[in-house]
RNA sequence: GGGCUCAUAGCUCAGUUGGCUAGAGCGCGUCGCUGAUAACGACGAGGUCCCAGGUUCGAGUCCUGGUGGGCCCA
């Protein structure tokens, strides 16, 4: 079958559907696996996308890289599972099914009801994991879609229930009272992970209070003497319990406005600044010093200093210790010694409440301090907090403000902007509870950072910063207490305390008392789950209910090596596929999230990597350089870039990119993969189809050995060798990076060098060695190259596949997928002959700036180029492919010349900027006389960065090598480019001869143009007329013959014909010509 | 405060165990070429390879210290 006519730009994007069609069709995948089944495998674990959202292209990185390595792990004949994985649990899901009924708390999904509300949780997972799917496949990512794994599957759930059992049975897993980060629109605790993600820039209303003394260690104040305390949250203060000093540090007593205070001196005196920084910083009010806030109050003078461990045990009044909820707090309020208090932030003394900050709780449990818990689940105060009461803590600020006016406490307020946690799903302020959650603890880290070491990581620096994380992680926090997740196996005994952990369904069915009826047939989650109650295991209370929480979705994520690998129906299976070779996933982020848990789970489940490499990447932002928000409208939909660029576009541009580096996604760097790449490279393709279907071109008749083919030929098909060897190293080590440049340089070799040094060659009319050489060669290129970017452009190479191979071979494989990688073929390799034409092509790239230099157009036939040679190399590759520059520069004869300083004249002249100053006056007359002497002379002198003597006048100056400027000249005759060693001329001097060819040579261009023009094929045939007068008739004449050839020509007339259908008049100089021609 | 990381042309970035005369693409300007190529080629403008030391025959590359950005931890 001859190879099919080439749309020379197509709509990739169409293409790329017609090609999916082809796959569906032909069934592509489902053979490509039943190739490889049972050979050598490559195991890969696919981190579970997020089923809650459509993708966007930055979801396409990932999963490109996961293609691609698959893809060539295809090629290489290897076995895989192919399994891609949905994430379905947690609050990210159950935020959206809130928002799509118009949700603002838990109240509301309690009131609609559990077992509805977790079913469209579900159900929304469901119809994402179907969006995605669709959408991956339309990326080219092969997949066995029916096999992919759902986080919220019982497997998946039951699985996770053994590694918490696992955990218990080491005794990692507890129950803590702690103070959490906390959202009170979603009514959960925010983990130190999830924490990370929603930090922003916010403003609080900050106070300085006065904590009037009431003791002194045993001696009462006088007058009105306060502790001056400062804070950014100030509805804690009606759980303050203590304040806190640093017991070296020095502090000021401060007479203001009546008052005494006790402030640390360095507080007092420091300039404070908001501490944010960008656009907002300059927004933000500037704050004012202590010091200044107490001139404002009508001045201030100081009346001693003390040490702070001098303050500590003093006792003080509360600010609200009317409140029944603070009574507990009232009998403690003291002076406590803190390390963690700085001259840097506040007054020096910090106001500690241990029910309301992270800190402030750990340090209460040091000293043994109560702590007072004011908000409920909502963030609203709880009772015994007088007027509070029933109110959120976001929004009595200013209310507590005016009420402590009001009480002589306040002395000052201010608009404070710092970085503040907020959800990092729903946005909403976080703030810190005293509440219970369940963790495990991480006494084992180090087995894990064991476990981390034996894996490899891409960028390398992964495996510090993942230790890192390791070092200075909390324990993990485990529960949240929300609807849509794991339904932690945790059953506590209401009456003596004590908790079972149950590992696996069957154990749950053995232990339940009661509700095992309501549950079985349900997936194990809420509302079912909550059903079961079992015995306690140690006392006698037989109606133990489980925990109402749900787990962390990242243990979801992270028993799947486990859950989807078979560990518990098929351990020969799992066996078989773990550790997975490979993961690959985004790098922000992923140190404390999957890649910490998969560590964590596999570390307790074998003690053993859960990967053998771990390839991250960075983010995509726009071409601006911006994350992506939905929000500011610069984020793109997968569904919109495939269809308006294309994907295979989009998967070399992720492929060439630094993995670990950002990119960036935008219409201007699509084009640039286009215009590198895709275009040359299809056109190369095109080119080599529209010769070969006319020339019939067979590629399964005997092919010319390489032996008898051009040095061109081989040259490419050398470069190849080094390609294909690159390739598989690349892909092989997951760098596509490097190989994707490689790629891009050598399809610009092809184009630009191979295809345009051979065109000739196709275009013979007869067949020769040569030209079935050029053939072979272009085709095997083709081919080759085709496979060797299969794995990343699967589209475009199956397209050019079918038509180069499969229309061509009946023995072909089906697909270009289907085809096994290319292996290196030494007898192809010439190292020196790759090394001599890059050499060559330096000396042709001077070349060419000579011609420029020249100002002669390349049309314009000369006598000769004179090269002096670099090196031995270079002279050797000039002689070797001097017929290529002859032609590529136009010139009649290449003189290798190993010295041309016999044609050169040397100047010297002042470098007047630096002689003007230096010389003054003088300047004009040295600069004269080096003009009138011996050139040669002086520049020896300057080689040598000797004295340059020269007379002036009779007086012999010398000057320095610096301040002069040698000058090479070839005279008018010679156009000149040196280069290091190398040296090129150009004769510039046209004879009658050559100028004769030059106006061939133009006149056979006029007509190429005219025939474009008329539309013609390639091929057509036309007859011709030129009618003309003086030289130009004279060279039309002369080159009768090459004119007739070159434009396909039957026949030449000297006067215009009736019916031309195309005519042009042009004139050269001040002859004219007139052109028309028409089909033969 | 600690850890990791980055810093190369106006922009986006290459630069593989130190061998560099520091490159590419985009953008800009000029000229040229073109029967595969809305392509391509040549030339021009544009660099203290963040700074300072050190190791070395030789440092963009390695080491130390600093400055600035990013991420993370506290």
């Amino acid at each position: 079958m001859a190879f099919e006519k080439i749309d020379k730009r197509p709509a990739f994007p169409k293409l790329e559907e017609g090609v999916l069609q082809f796959w569906q069709e032909t069934n592509a995948f489902e053979k490509l696996r039943e190739m490889n089944r049972g050979n050598k495998k490559w195991s890969f674990l696919d981190g579970p996308i997020t089923a809650n959202n459509p993708m966007g292209v930055h979801h396409a990185w990932g999963r490109t890289y996961k293609d691609v390595f698959h893809r060539y792990h295809a090629a290489r004949g290897h076995d895989m599972r192919y399994q891609n994985g949905f994430d379905c649990q947690g609050l990210w899901i159950e935020v959206e099914v809130e928002k799509e009924h118009g949700f603002t708390n838990k109240r509301d999904i309690e009131k609609y009801g559990i077992g509805k509300f977790v079913e469209e949780c579900k159900a929304r997972a469901r119809h994402y994991a179907a969006i995605q799917s669709e959408q991956s496949k339309r990326l080219g990512y092969w997949m066995d879609w029916d096999n992919s794994y759902y986080t919220m599957s019982d497997n998946n759930n039951y699985s996770i229930w053994h590694f918490l059992k696992k955990c218990h049975d080491e005794g990692h897993v507890y129950k803590g009272k702690d103070v959490m980060p906390w959202c009170p629109r979603c009514g959960t605790g925010i983990s130190q992970m999830e924490m990370n993600e929603g930090y922003r820039e916010t403003d609080h209303l900050s106070v300085f209070v006065r904590f009037p003394i009431v003791d002194q260690n045993g001696s009462s104040p006088e007058g009105k003497e306060a502790l001056l305390v400062w804070t950014t949250t100030p509805w804690t203060l009606t759980s303050n319990v203590a304040a806190a000093v640093k017991s070296d540090m020095t502090y000021v007593k401060v007479q203001c406005d009546g008052w005494i205070y006790y402030i640390g001196k360095g507080n007092f005196e420091a300039a404070r600044k908001q501490p944010v920084e960008g656009p907002i910083a300059k927004t933000a009010p500037s704050l004012m010093s202590i010091q200044a806030i107490f001139k404002n109050a009508g001045g201030f003078e100081v009346l001693g200093e003390l040490k702070g461990s001098e303050l500590v045990g003093w006792s003080y009044r509360g600010p609200f210790d009317h409140f029944e909820g603070a009574a507990e707090a009232k009998e403690n309020h003291r002076v406590i010694a803190w390390d963690h208090v700085t001259e840097s932030e506040g007054s020096g003394i910090v106001h500690i409440a241990p029910g309301c900050g992270g800190d402030d709780h750990r340090l209460g449990r040091e000293q043994g301090l109560p702590s007072v818990a004011p908000l409920d689940d909502h963030g609203e105060f709880m009772a015994g907090f007088g007027e509070l009461t029933g109110r959120r803590f976001v929004d009595v600020a200013s209310d507590i403000a005016a009420d402590l006016k009001s009480r002589d406490l306040l002395v000052a307020r201010e608009k404070y902007f710092h970085r503040y946690p907020h959800c990092w799903r729903c946005k909403e302020e976080l703030v810190y509870r005293l509440v219970d959650e369940w963790y495990i603890n991480m006494q084992w880290r180090d087995r894990i950072a064991v476990v981390t070491k034996t894996a490899r990581w891409l960028p390398s620096w992964g495996l510090d910063r993942e230790l890192d994380w390791l070092k200075n992680m909390g324990d993990w926090m485990i529960s949240k207490k929300r609807y849509w997740g794991l339904a932690l196996p945790i059953w506590e005994c209401d009456q003596c305390g004590h908790f079972d952990v149950i590992g696996s369904r069957e154990e749950l069915k053995e232990r339940a008392v009661a509700g095992w009826d309501q549950f079985e047939g349900n997936s194990p989650h809420r509302p079912w789950l909550d059903e079961v109650r079992i015995k306690c295991g140690r006392c006698s209370h037989d109606n133990v209910p489980r925990v109402k929480d749900v787990g962390n979705p990242w243990l979801d994520a992270s028993i799947v090596p486990f859950s989807t690998m078979g560990y518990f129906e098929d351990r020969d299976y799992w066996q078989k596929w773990f550790p997975p070779e490979f993961i690959v996933e985004a790098l922000p982020g992923q140190f404390r999230n999957w890649f910490y848990a998969l560590l964590a789970v596999s570390t307790m489940m074998t003690d053993k990597a859960p990967f053998g490499t771990l390839l991250g990447h960075g983010l995509v932002l726009d071409d601006q350089m911006e994350e992506m928000h939905k929000s500011r409208g610069n984020a793109i939909e997968f569904n919109s870039a495939a269809d308006k660029f294309g994907v295979d576009v989009i998967r070399w541009m992720f492929c060439d990119h630094s993995p670990e580096r950002n990119i960036a996604f935008g219409p201007v760097h699509i084009d640039e993969v286009y215009a590198k790449l895709i275009r040359p490279l299809w056109n190369t393709y095109a080119f080599f189809c529209d010769y070969a279907r006319l020339d019939k071109y067979d590629p399964t008749e005997g092919v010319l050995p390489v032996d008898r083919r051009t040095d061109l030929d081989r040259w490419i098909l050398s470069d190849l060798q080094g390609l294909i060897e690159l390739a598989d190293a690349c892909y092989s080590h997951y760098d596509t990076h490097t190989f994707c440049r490689r790629a891009q340089r050598f399809v610009d070799d092809l184009s630009n060098w191979y295809v345009r040094r051979s065109r000739r060659r196709f275009w013979k009319s007869d067949w020769s060695d040569d030209k079935l050489a050029a053939y072979d060669t272009l085709y095997e290129v083709l081919t080759t190259f085709c496979q060797l970017i299969a794995p990343i452009m699967p589209f475009m190479t199956e397209s050019m596949y079918q038509n180069l191979v499969v229309n061509q071979r009946s023995d072909a494989p089906a697909s270009v997928h289907h085809v096994r990688f290319p292996e290196t073929d030494a007898s192809r390799a010439d190292r020196t002959l790759s090394e001599r034409m890059s050499q060559f092509l330096r000396v042709v790239s001077m070349a060419r700036a000579a011609r420029t230099e020249a100002k002669l157009k390349v049309r314009q036939p000369l006598a000769e180029l004179r090269v002096q040679p670099g090196s031995d190399g270079e002279a050797d590759a000039l002689r070797q492919f001097e017929d290529h520059m002859l032609e590529e520069l136009n010139v009649k004869k290449l003189t290798i010349d190993p010295d041309v300083s016999n044609m050169c004249q040397v100047s010297v002249r002042g470098d007047m900027k630096v002689l003007g100053p230096k010389f003054g006056k003088q300047a004009g007359a040295i600069n004269a006389a080096l003009k009138e002497a011996d050139g040669t002379a002086l520049a020896g002198q300057v080689e040598k960065n000797l004295p340059v003597p020269v007379s002036v006048n009779g007086t012999v100056i010398e000057l320095e090598s610096a301040d002069v400027i040698v000058e090479k000249s070839y005279g008018d005759d010679w156009a000149a480019q040196e280069n290091m060693e190398t040296v090129v001329l150009l004769d510039r001097r046209i004879t009658h001869e050559l100028k004769m060819e030059g106006i061939a040579r133009d006149v056979v261009r006029q007509v190429q143009n005219l025939r474009k023009q008329a539309d013609l094929n390639i091929e057509d045939r036309i007859v011709l007329s030129l009618e003309s007068e003086g030289e130009i008739a004279e060279a039309i004449q002369t080159y009768d013959e090459y004119i007739r050839r070159e434009t396909l020509a039957d026949s030449v007339a000297t006067s215009q014909f009736e019916g031309a259908v195309a005519k042009i008049d042009v004139t050269f100089g001040r002859q004219s010509l007139a052109i028309g021609l028409s089909k033969a």
